[in-house]
DNA sequence: AAAAAATGCAACTCAATGGTTGCTCGTTAC
DNA sequence: GTAACGAGCAACCATTGAGTTGCATTTTTT
């Protein structure tokens, strides 16, 4: 037992679970959605539909996107439903690529090293 | 001319054309594939289909996937092709993640002035 | 020269996605 | 109370995406 491996496997343990929220971002329009989330709070579909061209049902189904990969969350207030950026699954993604770089800043360094022996 | 917008408008000017990139990781698999390339240098089609349960065919078109998002890059050598792990484009999504987080930031202060205000 | 290895190419299936339209429902506003 | 506004629900369509199978092509290897 306890086989004892050291050297973190590029199995990707910690990327588990990542791919839904880079999925999410992956669409020009949701990007778009979060960035004014972002910088303008929390605003409803009606809002966030003027200045598209596509459909407030469009962006609805786009908000639910962001909202099953944590990205944003819903408030119902009145009659009107506000949505609102959510920063943790972001910083999680943010995570993930630094992990990435430093994964591969290492293997770098391990060939250099290789080479120069 | 020179409308002088000193505020960084949530148009995500500097978003445009991320999105390919994220769509491009917003995969399990092709998660994989940069995580084990990232770690272990350049790799064979056959070598990074082995330990999958999809078919080679399958993983040939995730590797374009990551290519045309300039995430990866191929070269013939011999009778095989080596793909590599290409850090340039993962930067820049890493950079746009920052940068959300930053106008997430900023309007929050904002926010915070207002209220005490 | 022939077998084997590594890959390329093309067609096909099936499910998911982005988008639409039409209608209904709850909540303000007048 | 009745309009008007904001949103939810459902069906539908077209396109993309992930995956497969089958066969052809190129480079080794023997």
């Amino acid at each position: 037992m306890s086989p004892r491996r050291k050297s973190l496997r590029p199995d990707s343990r910690a990327l588990r679970g990542t791919a839904p929220v880079f999925a999410a971002l992956g669409d020009e329009t949701r990007l778009r959605l979060i960035a004014v989330l972002c910088a303008g709070g929390a605003m409803s579909i009606a809002q966030l539909t003027s200045g598209t061209d596509i459909t407030r049902q469009a962006v609805t189904k786009h908000l639910h996107v962001l909202a099953d990969a944590g990205l944003v969350h819903d408030v119902k207030v009145g009659r009107e439903r506000l949505w609102e950026f959510e920063p943790t699954q972001l910083e999680e993604a943010r995570r993930s690529l630094e992990l990435i770089t430093q994964q591969w800043d290492h293997a770098l360094m391990k060939l250099k090293l290789a080479v120069e022996r």
